[in-house]
DNA sequence: CTGTTAGCGCGTTCAG
DNA sequence: CTGAACGCGCTAACAG
């Protein structure tokens, strides 16, 4: 494999001239410019990037990481991340984590390590002081809201959209409300319960535990929620579900079971996923693709310019109502 | 920031040394040892991986290249890559194409420049004779039947699963038969193009272009289809559809439109995304996550050992009959 | 067991 | 406009 100095011999100039000819830097005499892109085709050489990263300190590449990636509500971010870095002809290395702080730990450390110019983390288990820990080795913006914490953040307020979706169920008659979460840890988690418990406690009624089902991530989650809804003896009249995918899996698998939407149960979800529509779910419309639009645009400003215009952005969401309420 | 050298200045060592340490090279006094853990540990070092990459001529990563991130067809692909990458530590670089050839190029090109040791292809649109271009700069595997063409592939045999679900639709009793499709060209989708033609044309059916749905990929779709469908004056029995997503759409559309499925329209679909079964779609299971796994088994098997076991995979599929026809 | 040294391939001053 | 030379940080062959 040729590489830059061969170019130089057969263009018959030095290897910093080759350089400034591949990229594209103007004071070179056409002649010799013309003489390094012939050596270039006639040894079929390419550069290697590995080379380039090392003498630049810098790769283009922008470390995601996310805890799946075969999840609607993950790849909508991913989308949104994507879409952006490719205008900006950067890369993605994906890192998902399972959920395993090992794991959130490597992608850190990769950014330590230079291989990503900076991190979107979609989602992590990792505390702060951990990730607090990496701030010097690079930009890191988080898909959260990170309170007073100083780190760069693209966020949806779930308290805010959580409570807004439990007012608009009381306002509707209901008052044995439960939810469906995909875990229970988490900032996004912590937010909704907190409105959970905010929220009923503010009309005086007492939040129930056996109501509220974790781990519901994807469609099957609903198939469970249902029967266990069903197998209670005082059953919530709406439930909270914080995934369309999830929601779906609910309306679904309840129709099989006779349960009617939204006489027996009524719902609310989160996402607006276009499987929603067709079903009549009330849903929290969530910008994922937009917050991992700009999530990208907020890294990428950093690492060209060096400095923040913004360095938090709550983004709002739409409710669009239909009928399982 | 603090490099080998500086460590092995403070270690009281020579650079071999340390990077025999951090690269847990046993033959190394322990009293040695210690000394550059605690100067790593003191100047706060850590490796720069592009210098190694360099260094060694191999990154530990592997290319990507789908169209969209977002579509549960290449998430699920993806999944399977991904969770088998974590196995062996490799990382995956994400190329999203958008099916544009530039992009796809722009993956193959990466690998030329050294930044990915391999490529698994998803889904492509470039010519064979492009990519075979790429063939001596690092093993590409292929999630589709190549033929006889000379590439490391893992797949799903399209025609035949195709040809299978028609000729269940015909053994039903139908003979007006469309299909809906994410595109019409690429390997896979002519391979069920193929097969229904020919199937078509063993019992002496004419098949009808208007009968055919193009850029089929997500729930939304189906609705296009429903609606397009109702308008025919004269319409198919039954739809053979490549993707959960839009036979979902489709059913739920067309429940909202009085659309009796099977009655009206019967329906067997691909996938089995979790979708399907309470939806009670007929589909044919398709192996996603297990072509990625696979996919990045072969590619890594050969990174590692220098060859390669099976050149060519052929993955079965499994057909679920529930009650869409 | 350990140190020396020659790469790996490119970017970037700094003279001229 | 151009070239020499150094730096980026690490690996690995080789000698001892």
């Amino acid at each position: 494999m040729a590489n830059i100095r061969e170019i130089a011999k057969e263009a018959g100039v030095s290897v910093a001239t080759v350089s400034r000819v591949l990229n594209g830097y103007p004071y070179v005499r056409e002649e010799k410019r013309n003489a390094v892109w012939e050596a270039v085709e006639k040894l079929n050489y390419t550069k290697n990037i590995n080379a380039v990263h090392l003498a630049k300190g810098k790769t283009s590449i922008i470390g995601v990481m996310l805890p799946y990636v075969n999840h609607p509500y993950f790849g909508a971010i991913l989308e949104g991340i994507s879409k952006e870095a490719l205008r900006h002809r950067y890369h993605l290395l994906l890192f998902q984590t399972n959920y395993d702080v090992e794991k959130e730990l490597e992608a850190l450390e990769m950014m330590r390590m230079k291989q990503v110019d900076g991190l979107i983390i979609c989602s992590h288990v990792a505390g702060w002081n951990v990730i607090e820990e990496y701030k010097e080795d690079g930009p890191i913006v988080l898909c959260e809201n990170v309170g007073d914490k100083d780190f760069l953040s693209v966020y949806i307020d779930h308290y805010e959209s959580f409570a807004k979706a439990l007012r608009y169920l009381i306002r509707k008659g209901h008052r044995h409300i439960g939810y469906c979460i995909g875990r229970t840890t988490g900032t996004n988690s912590k937010a909704r319960e907190t409105a959970y418990y905010d929220t009923l406690r503010q009309i005086g009624v007492e939040p129930r535990k056996e109501w509220i089902f974790d781990h519901c991530l994807y469609v099957e989650d609903g198939k469970r929620v249902i029967h266990q809804w069903m197998d209670l003896s005082e059953k919530p009249s709406a439930l909270l579900v914080s995934s369309d995918q999830v929601a779906a899996g609910i309306v679904l698998w309840g129709r099989k079971e006779g349960v009617k939407i939204p006489d027996d149960l009524a719902i609310v979800s989160f996402d607006n996923h276009p499987i929603s529509e067709p079903l009549q779910i009330t849903t929290m419309e969530l910008p994922l693709a937009l917050m991992g639009t700009k999530a990208f645009r907020l890294i990428y400003h950093y690492i060209e310019t060096g400095n923040i215009v913004k360095k938090k952005e709550k983004l709002p969401v739409r409710f669009m109502e239909r009928s399982s309420v």
